[in-house]
DNA sequence: ATATTTTTGACTAAAATTGACAAGTCAATC
DNA sequence: GATTGACTTGTCAATTTTAGTCAAAAATAT
């Protein structure tokens, strides 16, 4: 989704090929393409890796990448706000 | 998590035993037990299902439900509060 | 004590995920 | 129009995760 549309942009204004970052983690080319497109969740390990690569921010690319997935778990979902709200009240009460 | 607790107030509230709900459901007695101890996920059929039986709010219950699922996702994660701000905004925007 | 309810742990079938590989598309260039 | 390089797509084997059962253990009530 996001993140990987992100990670895209990080790559392409590094002027990378996928060959050159599936080679850095060590993965098929195949498996960058489809993390950039979505098609294939995201180690969170890859991530870290990544902002390291690109250089860039790496709580912010960490941050994109657990939204992506709290957006998965809830788009389709009536409740999803309400949820959401709920959801943080526990965390801050560090349930 | 929570909506396990919920479930079993819910249950005791109604006298009814684990046994009866899980006749109910058709499973097993023994994956209610864990369904209201937040060891086993809990799908999203049976919560339906139990706010019929409960006869109790299930728009409520769902939302339980699902902050439970995005609480797990975030839980250990330093960017919670942030990302859960984003998906959020991405929410809104019907992304 | 014993009968009933609940919990626990081990187990398995099914489902999901990881990641590779091969073949395909698409542009650009020769 | 053939070749080359970058990316995409489909399929697959291997691994991991999950759902739910069963039997035994623990707890509770009678």
């Amino acid at each position: 989704m996001i993140i990987g549309q992100k990670l895209r942009e990080l790559r392409e204004e590094k002027g990378l090929l996928l060959r050159q970052v599936a080679a850095e983690l060590e993965v098929d080319t195949a498996y960058i393409s489809k993390m950039e497109r979505g098609e294939k969740n995201i180690r969170k390990e890859f991530i870290i890796q990544l902002a390291s690569l690109y250089n860039h921010n790496q709580d912010e690319l960490l941050a994109l990448w657990l939204a992506d997935k709290i957006y998965d778990t809830v788009k389709d979902e009536a409740m999803a706000f309400e949820a959401i709200e709920i959801a943080k009240k526990y965390l801050s009460k560090e349930i």
